[in-house]
Order: structure tokens, then sequence, then C-alpha cells
RNA sequence: GGUCCCAUCGUCUAGUCCGGCCUAGGACGCCAGGUUUUCAUCCUGGUAACACGGGUUCGAAUCCCGUUGGGACCGCCA
């Protein structure tokens, strides 16, 4: 299996997403591994969006995988938009029609439908081979109207390409019949589409999703027929949901725009994408920056089976991620959320808000975790009063111990209002007691009224010497 | 149904091309222990896989054949 990569001359791929949807994570990993081959090699990445669908092509939805991509952080060096390049289509069209390599076909759709299943029930393989392939309908305007345009298919034997993931693949070329280009002389299909335009753009390697292989023969054909030169192909495993098929929207979300509002880092999304397929030679290291992947990644390496879409493990990296982030950072990225609920507003001091955000940076593992994670902060808190119960304790005790924290808070001065000044005070106190929990733990759960929360002595901090009196207050009240 | 692709822990994978270093390594998850008032972090340890059957060979996760299983595609979508 000969899978050498020919570099020769400079590397170009592309991206040929087609805007009839959002930017589906697979859809992104394949963008990912043109990138990183692109870079890896110093090559050219060209952005071309797959348009020639005018009804099912959105404007909008290009802007989300343009936008997607975009926060990926796969920049691309040359953009193109194959519904502005339709002429250049149309001149190959009519080469091949003059050519007698293509030819006009007026079978319904309805016919069509009728064949194929019938090829199906008798076990044939499902193919078009036409029977006006070898009429000449030139000048019946009115029939040529109601007309696709196919490849005149006489090719026997089987069509063989090296695929830089898989080795040798081949097709029985018999088996794809008269398969259609173009809707009309100015309306081309895909795969008509996609290889003339790879041969304009000069594309080097044709990387796409597994999804595409059977496309591959008929693209071959008609690049031959034009007397083009192929590209080497690689065709990258697909994604699958947990219950290995294809990923989907019933395996969850599956839109990256989904995914950068939950609040994912893009270095994470880059990262764990990468991992998916790929695997760098050095086992240990999986936290992986663009610099380090783009420099190990070798399409070579690439896995030639499925990967299954794991949210743990990209929660797991996204985390982090967030860990690494500078507070600054953190704090800006959280922002949006925290302003959508209503927990902050433009007056907020960005210093006080650093350092109610830093108790929680790692305890979180995507941002919109954030508003449920420092909501005690803002919100008035609601708890049973059991939890304020120590293990090793009761009833009696918790308040008893409130009560004593509430008489040494009230003669702490609010100008040594913080975390260490706070700590210096009550720890002696609570380590007198021979059980800090004793302590602690009613004291951290009277301040956040939960049952896993940061320290006290940061909570107290951030909410001040009034806050915490009166929640103290409210424990009390609660254990009688 | 036809064609093509794939097959190592639950998951991502190393090892496969060039058979022995593999009593199969790493990471996520999970479990246990340590640190901690709790949670998270961090540290230590553990759990768990070569789909099956033949062959080739002194020796196979690795090579060959078959079986089984899974997937993708089969459009006047891309």
């Amino acid at each position: 299996m000969d899978k050498s990569v020919n570099t020769k001359g400079g590397v170009r791929v592309r991206m040929a997403p087609s805007p009839t949807g959002t930017l589906h994570v697979g859809t992104a990993r394949t963008a990912l591994f043109n990138y990183l081959f692109a870079r890896h090699h110093k090559g050219t990445y060209v952005m071309r969006i797959e348009d020639t669908d005018r009804e099912r092509s959105d404007k909008k939805l290009e802007e989300n995988i343009t936008e997607g991509l975009k926060w990926l952080g796969l920049e691309w060096d040359e953009f193109y938009r194959q519904s502005e390049r339709m002429g250049v289509y149309e001149q190959y069209l009519r080469k091949l029609l003059e050519e007698d390599k293509a030819f006009y076909c007026w079978h319904t759709k309805d016919e069509l439908q009728v064949e194929r299943e019938k090829q199906m029930k008798s076990k044939e393989a499902p193919r078009h081979i036409c029977s006006y392939r070898d009429e000449d309908i030139r000048d019946e305007k009115e029939k040529i109207k109601r007309s696709i345009i196919r490849f005149k298919n006489n090719t026997r034997g089987d069509i063989e390409f090296t695929d830089l993931v898989r080795g040798k693949v081949k097709f029985d070329a018999q088996n794809l019949g008269d398969f259609s280009i173009a809707r009309s002389i100015n309306d081309p299909l895909y795969n008509f589409a996609v290889v003339v335009d790879d041969n304009e753009m000069q594309i080097t390697h044709v990387m796409r999703g597994e999804d595409h292989i059977s496309n591959t023969p008929r693209q071959i054909l008609i690049l031959e027929a034009l007397n083009w030169e192929r590209p080497q192909y690689a065709h990258i495993p697909l994604l699958l949901g947990s219950d290995k098929s294809k990923l989907s929207k019933r395996h969850g979300a599956t839109s990256v725009s989904e995914y950068k509002d939950m609040g994912y880092l893009p270095a994470a999304m880059f990262n764990f994408l990468a991992l998916l397929g790929w695997h760098p030679k050095d086992d240990e290291k999986e936290i992986m920056n663009k610099e380090q992947i783009i420099e190990e990644f070798m399409i070579s390496d690439v896995q030639q089976s499925g990967a299954i879409f794991d949210i743990e493990k990209l929660n797991w990296m996204n985390a982090n991620y967030i860990r690494s982030l500078k507070l600054k950072e953190f704090r800006q990225l959280c922002m949006p959320y925290l302003e959508n609920a209503n927990l902050i507003d433009k007056k907020t001091d960005n210093d006080w808000l650093e350092k109610i955000l830093g108790m929680e940076q790692e305890r979180i593992k995507k941002l919109s975790d954030i508003v449920d994670a420092v909501k005690f902060i803002f919100e008035d808190i609601n708890y049973n009063s059991e939890l304020l119960i120590w293990r090793k304790s009761d009833k009696k005790d918790a308040a008893e111990q409130l009560r004593e924290l509430n008489a040494i808070i009230e003669k702490i001065d609010e100008k040594n209002w913080n975390k260490d000044e706070l700590e210096k005070i009550i720890m002696p106190h609570a380590q007198e007691k021979g059980d800090r929990g004793r302590v602690l733990w009613p004291l951290r759960v009277a301040v956040s009224g939960k049952k896993a929360s940061p320290g006290p002595f940061e909570i107290m901090e951030v909410l001040k010497k009034k806050k915490v009196l009166s929640r103290i207050d409210n424990a009390i009240k609660k254990l009688q």
C-alpha cells in the first residue's frame, strides 16, 4: 500500500462546505485536517463555498460556516463561491457535449425512480444507462429544456485510486452508469463543479469526508474526459455518535456554533477535534496548542475507522483550557453569560467580579456553567437546614458554632475584610474545637447555601461583612 | 438489494506497513487512596481491549483466507 504523500511543488488543499446547514463539527474536523495539512506543508488553504444548489443555499448559513471556521482559527488563504463561477462550468460543459462525452437525457424523475427500484429488487446495482445517450437533440429547444446533462460513461473495468488514508481503492466503472453532471448548461451539479474547480484552483490534495468516497470514481472519470491531472485523495473517516452511526442531531449538539454558545473554547475544540482520528507520535501529551499540532500533523497517521464524538473528553479538555486562562480573559469571556442571566450589569466592578470568578475558574467545564456556579453570590440563597449540620455533629452544635462565629465576625473591621485576614482570625478558632469541620462546614453552608462550593473565606470576602452576617443570622434561624 | 469502507480497553488511541522488545502502552471516564471543612484542582494506585475461525511461521494484535459485526453511499443534494 503506497500512502506516500507527494508534496512536490507545494500543496494546495481546499475545504468545500455547502451552505445548506450550520457548520457541523464533522465538517469542521475535515476542514481542520485540511488546514493542518496545508500549514504543516507550508501550502495554500483554499475556502470554496459550494452553493450550486441555489434553492437550498442560504447566505445566513454561509455566514454561520465562515464564522465558525474563523472562530476555530482556520483562516484561509483564498476564497471562492461557486455561484459566482457559473461561466467557468458552462465552458467545460459545452466542451464535453461537443466532444460527445456528455449528452442530454430527458427521462423524468418518475421514470428514473421506477428504474432504480426495479434494479434494487432484482439485485442489480442501481444505475442509469441512458437510452438517449446517442441521440442528438442539439436543435430541439423544447426537449433540451426538459433535459439534464449526463456524463457518457463508456469506461470498462476498474477505476483505481490511491487514498492517502486507505491505500488502494477501486470501483467498477460500469456500476456508475451515465451519471448526471448538470441540470442544464448553466446549472452544474456537485460532481462536475468540484472537478472543474479542483482543477482550476490547482488543488493537489483532495481531503474530504469518507461519505464522498463513492463520488471519487465519478470525478476521476470527468477529469480524465477533460484530460486533467488527478489530485491525490484522502478520505477522512466520519465522526460518529454514541451508537456508531454518522453524528447527527439526534446525538445532541452538532453545530460548531452551539458548542461556541455553550462556552467551549476554540483552542479546546481545535485540540479535541484534532485528536479524533489522529494522534501525535508522542503518546504522553494530549494537550497541544495549534503550533504543536501543525508541527506534528501527518495525514498518513490519520485513523481509518470512524471516531465517536465523546463529550466527556471534550469537557475535560475544555476545563483544562479554562483553567489556563488569565483571570482577566476568563472574566471577559464569562461576562456575556452573566449579563445574559442578569447577574451583572455595566456598573459591576471588575476587580470584585474577578474575585468571584476566580473562585470558580477551576471548577467549571464550560463557560455557560459559570451562571449556576456564581448565582449564590448575587441572589438570595435557599437551602435545607439539614445541610448546615456537619457530619460528626448535630443541629444544636451547628447553631452554637454559628452564634460564636457571628460574635467573632461582628468584631472584624471592614478595613481588614479579606480572605487572608478572615482565615487568620477564624482558623485558630476552628482549630481550637479539635475538629475544624465543626465550625467551617456550617459557616461555608451558611454563606453559600450549597453542598459543594469554594472555601468559606473566599466567599466571605466577596460577599462583604453585612451580607455574611445576615446569611449567618438566617442560618441560625433555620436551625431553630 | 448493490458498491465501497472499517474492526485493539466503555471512549479517543499507541503498536500493524518492516512478525519476536506486547505478561498490549498512553489519555478520557470510572473506582480506591492521599491532600482539603465540602467540591474542584493536584498526587498515587487500580479497572478494562487485540471480534471470531482457519492458515503461514520456531513465534502473529501484527501476514494470508474466510466468517461475523458495524458504517457510508446508491438524487435533476452536496
